[in-house]
DNA sequence: ATTCATTGGTTCAAGCATGAACATAATAGT
DNA sequence: ACTATTATGTTCATGCTTGAACCAATGAAT
């Protein structure tokens, strides 16, 4: 009857999701750390690493993959292209799509930043093995699967 | 010598790694939506969660411990102040420190809001095992211990 | 063909988080 | 006792993200 009987605090699932949650946390704001010095974001980042991976995406395909709003996207654009690292080109087909391709620059300053970031991802995950990193990796893309439908 | 050689997306532990950090953004954003009538944030929860288990905080430790700015803080808690679901007492000893306490009110939409949250972590961490459970939370506890001096 | 619905992208206002600059209180060094 | 340093909290300007409203292009239905 007493309610503090399931806090959450008792329960492991939910103890160990707050240490998951603290570690992204901790990640995220340490990248933003070492990228200052390329001016880049992590949010920018993770858009250079989407049009290496996939050129010639969409905005709302770059938007979906990212898990933010397509305005967002839009929002987020200007700098880059003005920065001259990627290019924005109508699609023939589809006169309402652009098609986003990493420029040169873009690619190397990709480069400089995937350094750092590798560094930083080495470093948070030297603490374990090859086979628990596989595990959480494996346990992290069924969350995100499951919660799709959610 | 070829740069792509050793190019993130090769390496089990980045690969890994973007998996944890795409959950938790789903997780965060879903955690949103469900708390969103109780007219509640993911941010604000987190205060009320830390209050509940830590009364009497100054802002600072509450600032340190949820890994966000002093400033943050300031502007967070006149909104859930004047909802009155918390208080904000001068210290005796130290006429700089504001000590933080839950009201009744408080307490009860935590309570609340904890049962959504909890159910969204029961479903996400459903597929793990409680022993693969445990040893994310580990590895991530770790994560963040090793981040702390970088 | 002509609507009607859908899709890609933009604009805009609002809400959050951040960091620097500030004010005030406490403490340490002399 | 007096100055200098540190610590807590606030203010403010900036930048990021979001969602709703909007426009233009495409596709579907009759």
């Amino acid at each position: 009857m007493n309610i503090k009987q399931d806090l959450p605090w008792d329960n492991p699932r939910f103890r160990n999701w707050v240490a998951v949650a603290r570690a992204c946390h901790v990640v995220e704001r340490t990248l933003a750390v070492k990228l200052a010095p390329l001016d880049l974001k992590p949010a920018q980042l993770d858009v250079l690493m989407n049009l290496y991976r996939h050129p010639g995406m969409s905005q709302h395909d770059l938007a979906r993959r990212l898990l933010v709003g397509r305005s967002n996207i839009t929002m987020l654009l200007p700098q880059l292209e003005t920065r001259g690292l990627l290019r924005r080109e109508g699609d023939e087909k589809d006169k309402r799509v652009l098609r986003l391709t990493l420029t040169e620059a873009g690619e190397a300053l990709l480069m400089q930043a995937l350094k750092v970031h590798m560094t930083l991802i080495e470093k948070a995950m030297s603490q374990s093995t090859p086979e628990q990193c596989d595990m959480i990796g494996e346990q992290m893309r069924r969350v995100a699967e499951v919660l799709k439908t959610a």
